[in-house]
DNA sequence: TGTACATCAGTGAACGCGCGTTCACTGATGTAC
DNA sequence: TGTACATCAGTGAACGCGCGTTCACTGATGTAC
């Protein structure tokens, strides 16, 4: 062969990391095949050499994109001191610098809408992966089992819908209210120890 | 003229209602001037009548789309026996329902993501449109002024975030338990009448 | 050890298609006289 | 009241561009003999 034995898995990871740094930036409109190529060295031609096809790269993005969320959620809870892991996940997320970062950032807030376009073997991936962060998420938050999940469930939803307002306010200071609130809201229903007094919730 | 005085004013409106309804089911790149003429019933050419550009039909697309929101929610609570206006809000945004008809749900879970991407004239605009939803909801919450703002935020974020990720859900069964969460989280926190027992949030 | 051949990642011209935009034209109606 | 003209929403052919995809080709290396 011309090339080193895992030279052209390691071409077509650069081409994938780089796709998935636009989808992210710009969502899937934004991947131009000749625009990636250059970027990551090459040239356009030599693109159907590492992909079927665009859909099947954004398809591909799409896995690659959703795979991290639950171990870097995961990694940030166990590096808390004991009962912290799950304020250090939020506050790890409901950051300023998240808010700017969305190339590296998480996939949900960014691309969640898309998700909910994008073919069954997409959504099946996401409905894995988000399974998958619930539980870590669950196993944090100090809950009766029977709560954890849905406690879990509330608190990623608060964390993403916040992320997401936050980066469309054109406002820095209404962003920065966001994160605040979004924190306390992600965080509130935690039952540190023991059980918590009644009339937590109104409903359901 | 060979139309009627406030035909052309309702054309611009029916072409503007199709691409508020595409925009907000396929995002800005499900909008193809041609095919959204010929919705409205008229060929593509006509379209310039109406719009400087397909970018300022979408600019025109987000506003509005932003522009009902905090009438919607509004009218809402209003409806709502005294004190139930924060779960007629909530409990009317997580629906099932809602998770189907993008078209003519809320633009924030459909949009957040493209509105962040977009010119600082939408995003000023969004900004407003949302600090107007935030002031409505913060009027139900029966906080204290001081902490209702805040509270709502987070309420708002929930909901965005909720019905976010379960249209992303393959899984009907995760996607009822994402709702049902939500509403939970969304409307956790609220201060019936008095002040509510300490130790509501651990954090901020 | 040397030679001929196969392999295959990558090249770059070319093709085709979708689509935004332009533009000369239409034809019904309002208006001036 | 009747006639000529201006207006202007809408038509549809044409243009140009971006871009995904194809394909014949390259050239360095591994392998067979």
């Amino acid at each position: 062969m011309r090339y080193a034995r895992d030279h052209k898995a390691a071409t077509h990871e650069k081409i994938l990391q780089g796709a998935v740094t636009r989808l992210k930036e710009s969502g899937s409109g934004g991947i131009a095949i000749a625009d990636l190529m250059e970027e990551a060295g090459l040239t356009h031609g030599g693109f159907y050499a590492h992909f079927k096809s665009r859909d099947a790269l954004i398809e591909e993005s799409f896995r690659h994109a959703l795979d991290g969320i639950a171990q870097r959620w995961k990694a940030r809870a166990e590096k808390a001191p004991a009962g912290e892991g799950l304020a250090a996940i939020v506050n790890g997320y409901l950051t300023r610098e998240h808010i700017d970062d969305v190339a590296s950032g998480c996939v949900l807030p960014a691309l969640g809408a898309e998700l909910a376009r994008s073919n069954t073997k997409t959504r099946r991936i996401f409905t894995e992966k988000l399974e998958a962060a619930i539980d870590v998420v669950a196993s944090q938050t100090g809950c009766a089992p029977g709560m954890a999940r849905e406690q879990a469930i509330g608190t990623i939803a608060t964390m993403v819908g916040s992320l997401l307002l936050a980066r469309a306010a054109s406002d820095k200071e209404l962003a920065v209210d966001i994160l605040k609130a979004g924190r306390k809201k992600a965080l509130s229903g935690r039952e540190p120890r023991a059980k918590r007094p009644a009339a937590k919730s109104v409903r359901e």
